[in-house]
DNA sequence: TTGAAAGCGCTAACAA
DNA sequence: TTGTTAGCGCTTTCAA
């Protein structure tokens, strides 16, 4: 056999300078009650005078638990995703698993590859801003413990940000402003999130008697603005949402080039609010939510459920609210 | 024995399958050349078929490599850090690897503690912004494979992004606009590019004729900048360097409450470019580096590095440059 | 070019 | 409570 790494102190230098058996030792340092105080503490003596640390993969092997997560975020550019990531981060290494971060590229193909690639190397997958279709993610559910975030399936554990009631309170501020006609810029097709919105923002602005158009989809990224901000404005409504907070500013800056003076002349509202929200000019209304939060918990979940499946999944709503800054105003005309 | 994941594929079958040696399937898999071009297309077909993938942790166990590559931050919650984040991220994925994220919260014992943690999962260490004393890295370094980001050590492999000339920029551009007296808001006492950013300052301000101070240190965020903004309003310095962009942000938020005007009364300058650099209030002058890119360098650098220490290690220097933007202007008085 | 077999470091069933 | 021992799934030497 080849001894590749063979100079790190294993199982069997402590058991041996120990005088006990390997699997003694192994029970002393795992499984603190099936041994002997004494035998133990002598034990874990040695261990830490050889300098002794377990090795992961060869305690993986058997056990078929490697102690990490992996985390896959649609687009690992979007500072949206960093609150996430960061809760995510925490709450793995609060629990003493390793986090592993992938880049899926708003690709589904991209998210199941890895899945498979990362079978065996992982405990669990979160999986925030599926791009994958339901089916897709009920069988990859069936057969891996997974949790989502920012998606919701039935039977498969999920954390989300409220959208209705957030995009209710869009509306209504914006009703309370006098807006009779918003625009929705639209985010990816394949966004989950984005169809929610849209029906969210539909449904509200009808029963406060608004007018509303989708307009897009555009690249949920600030270079999607200019666009999104033409498009919006060729429509005439007075008020337009963009589907998130990078998107909304790029239409800040593009109607800053254009003179477009907002919100005199249009308000904007974003999703997310993303760092830069509350010092961008003018500064954002959006809707914010925890999503360090959510990042925390889907990890929890992951962690502490059994597989998907047999019992209802865990489905998590978080609060979202309003936070009015300067980008919206009374209507026009 | 547990049979926990007992469920999948593994070499034994496709080896049974397919009337070969389990070694022969292995070498069909891993080594090309070392075996009968018939022998190995019949076997991918028979593991295709089978639906077999390669046990990660099985692969790992016996040959010592995991295909794995830790990168560290010292505080994730600093955009700064999302550009070398998402660089490491790419690069490794294209190697067919596997990152590992870990927060470091600006401890060396962190540091140590998450290297000691990982050490057998991991075949090397990206360390950006490490706190670690030079002595502590070093002996690291003659253990494990290790690349820094934006810290230099004899010894060790490593990329930054030039502070020295980076830095000439900045005074040399404060210097045309009729500066005389420039203050740095220091960052954290252990960051060793704090250092060398107020020793650049420190020397290149004389060759100007300019008067440097440094004051702080402040935290490395937004939420420092108040402080600061306040230090260097009392020092009466025209200009102000902040230790990073974060910082930088947070005074100007500062001086527009306070209603010190940027640049009319105080020029502002910051270092690494990051998202909302460009949208902030008034737009930020600030010294922008190839981030992603020292990313994806420190991963090469890893993955293709033998240990460090025999040879002379690659130290990568990317190029800066100022992005200069509305928060600098002429000097008053 | 292929197969047999040992072993990577650890866990856990089983027996003592 | 402890030891013996058989694996976990794979790689790699060695011999054929």
């Amino acid at each position: 056999m080849a001894r590749v790494a063979g100079n790190r102190t294993t199982i069997y230098d402590v058991a041996r300078e120990a005088g006990v058996a390997t699997s003694t030792v192994s029970r002393a340092l795992a499984n603190p009650g099936r041994v002997n105080a004494h035998t133990r503490q002598h034990i874990i003596e040695v261990a830490e005078r050889l300098g002794y640390h377990t090795n992961p993969i060869a305690r993986a092997l058997p056990s078929g638990r490697t102690q990490t997560v992996a985390l896959f975020v649609s687009d690992i550019t979007n500072p949206h995703f960093f609150g996430i990531i960061r809760g995510a981060e925490q709450q793995t290494r609060a629990a003493g698993r390793t986090l592993i971060l992938g880049d899926t590229e708003e690709s589904p193909d991209l998210e199941s590859g890895n899945i498979e690639r990362l079978t065996g190397s992982v405990d669990g997958f979160v999986i925030a801003a599926s791009r994958m279709s339901d089916e897709e993610i009920r069988e990859l559910a069936d057969r891996h413990r997974l949790t989502l975030i920012s998606r919701q399936i039935d039977g498969v554990p999920s954390v989300i940000v409220d959208h209705e009631d957030g995009t209710r309170q869009i509306i209504e501020h914006l009703a309370s402003l006098g807006h009779t006609s918003v625009a929705y810029l639209a985010g990816p097709r394949r966004s989950w999130i984005a169809a929610k919105r849209w029906q969210a923002i539909r449904a509200t602005a009808r029963q406060f008697g608004m007018r509303a158009a989708r307009l897009g989809p555009f690249p949920p990224a600030v270079r999607g603005g200019a666009a999104a901000a033409d498009a919006v404005f060729g429509h005439g409504a007075t008020a337009a949402i963009a589907h998130n907070d990078l998107l909304a500013i790029g239409m800040l800056r593009r109607f800053a080039d254009r003179g477009v003076r907002v919100p005199k002349d249009i308000s904007v509202v974003g999703y997310d609010d993303i760092f830069g929200a509350d010092f961008c000019s003018p500064p954002l209304t959006t809707l914010a939510g925890q999503f360090e939060e959510a990042g925390r918990l889907a990890v929890d979940l992951l962690l502490g459920a059994r597989r998907s499946g047999s019992a209802r999944a865990t489905e998590i709503v978080l609060p979202s609210h309003l936070a009015i800054r300067q980008s919206t105003g009374p209507a026009q005309r």
